[in-house]
DNA sequence: GTCTGTGAACGAATTCACAGCT
DNA sequence: AGCTGTGAATTCGTTCACAGAC
């Protein structure tokens, strides 16, 4: 009682308690569901790759054979936007791109830290994909002593407890738990003494933020689990 | 046309085409959602955690506390596998864990490839919590020469053209994927044509797959976009 | 009194189907 | 004719609320 308000954050990506979400800030542009979210990253996905390959215009139908995503909900997932296609035409392909990079919040890059720099986390420090899509890792932590001071990928891991200082600088919004669960928690109270404002929580345990603090779990584990499922009987 | 029936498998699971899904086999079981089965995962994540600290008996209050899932959809959620708790009382923490473990199919071990030893794939391939839950990657593959023969974690990186001959002796039912987007439907062609029937695909592309082959996508980067769009607009 | 299991009520998301624009 | 944008219909999932078990 009284302590703040603290949350286990379940589910993909949890804003913990807007009240029952109606309508954004001040202005009023409706809320969007969050599958719709998601779906937006993929048609990227598509569409960047639609742009490389030099194809100026796509339809619904078009987007929906390569996604896998039903042409209807595709154009429902746009209207959210506004109308961004021409009847009888289709959407313009780099157009579109711009438009949603633009709506998911992608026009400039986001500066993320990552804690935990065992395998998982080590791999994703190096890996490249991140920057090439605007997020990069400025700042590494491990609490293990053996690791402090190492170099991965041109960062030097440092104590968590550096965090808040460091962030003050750096800036970062985005936070990578990589750390064994047991530790998690501690971490995440870090990261958000820090300001960092969305996790992106690798470790298998529900970790707890307060109100407004975003939170998306990725379970390795759990992934090949739910494969099992669909496997069994038979 | 008539070319053997391929889709493209969006969304988390995609059994590629059950007709529109009411029941299963010749039993009848109905059938299960698919939120349910990801939640069955948290669970069991929370039983085995509770198991390890010697609690014998939770309620669904209890459970939800800790994993903040509402205790309605928990108790919804286990009223598909028959009568588990015991009114006024909870759940017997061990039972449960076992029956739900059953339910999943995580009775017996899963062995699975690896197909992609970058910084991603070596890291999942050297990491024991896939082991420790029962899922072994028993073989490693990239089709770069210059990772060819090289020795993770104690296996041999191999061929992806040897896939279906040494998958008849390893009979793993699971491949994991990470590839560049570039060659995975390839990769996901081999893995398909060796026997595996369910994919955890980490490549950020849509792949195709026949009916009957399951898969999960796991997009890293698409993580951070979400997360990105949810910081936007403050 | 406590807590489960579940029908019923509710709410959310997907898909249909078509009016209207090009 | 081709394709978008969207209200209406439908399907699906969650939450409520309570009867019944302990």
């Amino acid at each position: 009682m009284g302590d703040l308000e603290l949350k286990p954050a379940h589910g993909a990506a949890q804003d913990a308690g807007t009240p029952r979400g109606r309508r954004r800030g001040g202005g009023g542009a409706l809320r969007i569901p969050q599958p719709t979210i998601e779906r937006l990253s993929t048609y990227l996905q598509c569409l960047r790759q639609l742009e490389r390959t030099g194809v100026a215009t796509a339809s619904s139908a078009d987007i929906a054979e390569r996604t896998g995503i039903n042409a209807a909900q595709f154009r429902k997932d746009l209207s959210y936007f506004g109308d961004l296609g021409t009847p009888g035409l289709g959407y313009d392909v780099p157009k579109l791109q711009a438009h949603l990079s633009h709506a998911m919040g992608l026009r400039e890059p986001h500066n993320t830290v990552l804690v935990g720099t065992g395998n998982l986390g080590a791999a994703l420090a190096a890996y490249s994909g991140f920057r090439d899509r605007g997020f990069s890792i400025v700042a590494l932590f491990d609490a293990d002593p053996d690791k402090l001071g190492q170099v991965i990928n041109g960062l030097i891991v440092q104590d968590p407890d550096l965090l808040p200082k460091l962030n003050a600088d750096l800036r970062a919004d985005i936070g990578i738990i990589c750390v064994p669960a047991a530790s998690a928690q501690i971490v995440v109270d870090k990261l958000v003494a820090a300001g960092i404002r969305a996790i992106l929580n690798f470790a298998p345990i529900t970790i707890s933020v307060r109100t407004g603090i975003i939170v998306r779990n990725v379970d390795l584990t759990s992934e090949l689990e739910v494969l099992s499922y669909y496997l069994r009987a038979k």
